[in-house]
DNA sequence: ACCGATGTTGAAAACGTTTTCATCGCCGCT
DNA sequence: AGCGGCGATGAAAACGTTTTCAACATCGGT
């Protein structure tokens, strides 16, 4: 039925090393290279990538594992894996865990079945937390989340830097009740708390924080019962794009005029975010530089495995816009 | 090194055949199934994917090939069609074609090398022409966009019927001089024209269309371009969510109030499109639903090879909103 | 002219499974 | 008691490649 290497090989007059030479690098006289691609063009033949990976024992494969593709975060971020992924010959498996820990390892397990040469992953922190270092049969590369120090690669935003650039921008728009709703899985909410908080003990502020889940249903809900509290912030920072569309739907249910009534600044420079009015201050991310730095930390993993661990730290960019204009 | 399945036949005393049978619903006693479960445990035994698709000649795996993952009506369905894959027990392998024609081929090359058990794929109107029945390996279902009539499965929204309703109810709201905004390169954006150039003809009005790469800087500039013009249009149908993002930034731009001096209509009842001021009137495509058909479409295929084409028309919601109210 | 080095080629083993096929034991039936 | 049938099991083949290894030819140096 299907034409395989030996077929070829018959057409071609030579044996099937031969052909698997033409196909991969090895040695071959011009004259025999020219009649084996000859014979491939007249058979049709595509290799079974299948026994391929089997033999060769190099799948050819990573692995991706994020939250969920439709947080534009990750789907930018993936993008620029993919890209920088089958430029350089590897396929992709996406998988999407929705922050819960037992499909987390339930992927994992597949990605060592796959064999694959290595995963990026952003994982919640009750997966993160666990991870040992060679218990996997592949390299991890952490992306936008981090793991116990020194145990992975990874690339993340300067977190706290970020969380705490937004504080001091509010308070130097004059603002002193800054609330901050955070997501409750990610080692990335932490760290921009974090830096949240100390921007505010900075200031001499007292914080106000409130951790949902990171969906932008659960952020509304509970920005909407915040919002209608006595002692309601008039500033909020929030610590992703999914959240920031949360807190503005329930500004915009609430009545409550931005930045008039309440100031909004967060995470995530999506198209959306300078459409709508007024427009949102927020730190944008370089997703499209964390995707690349991601592979190439990967790449970097797999030709030197004992290489020391390396964290990569991006800054974020801020982009300020109406949502914080000065009351 | 790696444990494999002789090495647990071993830890077990029994043959590799009887931990196959395990692994798989072959007939194994009680017993045996237990001490070979065990054994399985004990050693941590993970099977090799790459061997049994080789020889079990199943792959377990499709492809979903789409135009841009970041384009969130792909973003949407691609999340869909993963959810369902993965509960089936079938891996995905996921390419951006950017509409490239030529890249379009790099990845149903791939795809018969991975010897996928079937695709899902929304082709330019430059391939899918040129799609033959037979000529792959696999069954290909279409999403979004179709190909010559009778040759493959697929799923679309009623495109005509979604174009025309926008028509319709511009000129209800008191509209004359409509323009269309539609992409280059789908079969979808030629029929959401077929459907306003119809509906306008029944109105007895004229048309006016531009033609655009779909990207939200390619609209943009056409849009803008195109507003400054004398004649220009007073109401606008833009073909989807990217275009329609890119027209309202030239409306923004060009200084133009929308719908007082432009109203406009497009496709894609994404989150953004409410939170904007105006909010955008929209066509809602029921983006997990076309996901979730085309898998069970494909799965009818596989099962039953033979049975005639089959094309699945949903469809669409109208989403009234602030961007067309009358003037 | 001989020898070793170099480079090209093919035969056959190997990769880790699933599947085929034959064997064995057991049961129920005559 | 003998026999046919059936379910469980293992030995070995098979899946389609790559890789190893040995054989062979060619060539430059002595």
């Amino acid at each position: 039925m299907s034409v395989g290497i030996r077929d070829v090989a018959r057409a071609a007059g030579v044996s099937t090393a031969t052909v698997s030479r033409v196909l991969g690098k090895g040695p071959v006289s011009e004259a025999l290279r020219a009649q084996v691609e000859a014979a491939v063009r007249a058979t049709g033949y595509r290799p079974n990538l299948s026994a391929r990976r089997l033999r060769s024992r190099e799948t050819q494969t990573i692995g991706l594992i994020v939250a969920d593709i439709r947080n534009p975060f990750f789907t930018a971020v993936s993008r620029a894996v993919e890209d920088a992924a089958y430029a350089a010959g590897l396929r992709v498996i996406l998988c999407n865990t929705d922050e819960d820990p037992e499909r987390e390892a339930l992927y994992l397990r597949l990605m060592e079945e796959e064999r694959v040469t290595g995963v990026i992953f952003a994982p919640t922190t009750a997966t993160a937390d666990g991870l040992r270092a060679g218990s996997l049969g592949f390299p991890v590369v952490l992306i936008d989340r981090t793991g116990p120090p020194g145990l992975h690669d990874g690339v993340v935003l300067d977190n706290v830097a970020a969380g705490a650039a937004l504080v001091d921008h509010l308070v130097e728009r004059g603002a002193t009740r800054i609330g901050g709703l955070f997501g409750s899985t990610s080692s990335t909410a932490r760290e921009r708390r974090a830096g949240y908080e100390a921007a505010l003990a900075r200031h001499g502020l007292a914080p106000m924080t409130r951790a949902v889940l990171p969906n932008a249903q659960a952020a509304e809900a509970e920005a909407a019962r915040w919002l209608a509290e006595p002692g309601r912030p008039e500033a909020l920072v929030v610590s992703n794009g999914l959240l920031l569309m949360g807190a503005l739907r329930a500004a915009r249910t609430s009545r409550l005029a931005v930045p008039g009534d309440l100031a909004l600044a967060g995470f995530d420079n999506e198209p959306w975010t300078d459409l709508v009015e007024p427009g949102l201050t927020v730190v944008e991310q370089p997703v499209a530089e964390i995707g690349r730095q991601a592979m190439h930390l990967l790449f970097d993993r797999l030709e030197h495995p004992d290489q020391p661990v390396r964290r990569v730290v991006l800054g974020g960019r801020l982009v300020v816009r109406g949502s914080t204009r000065r009351g």
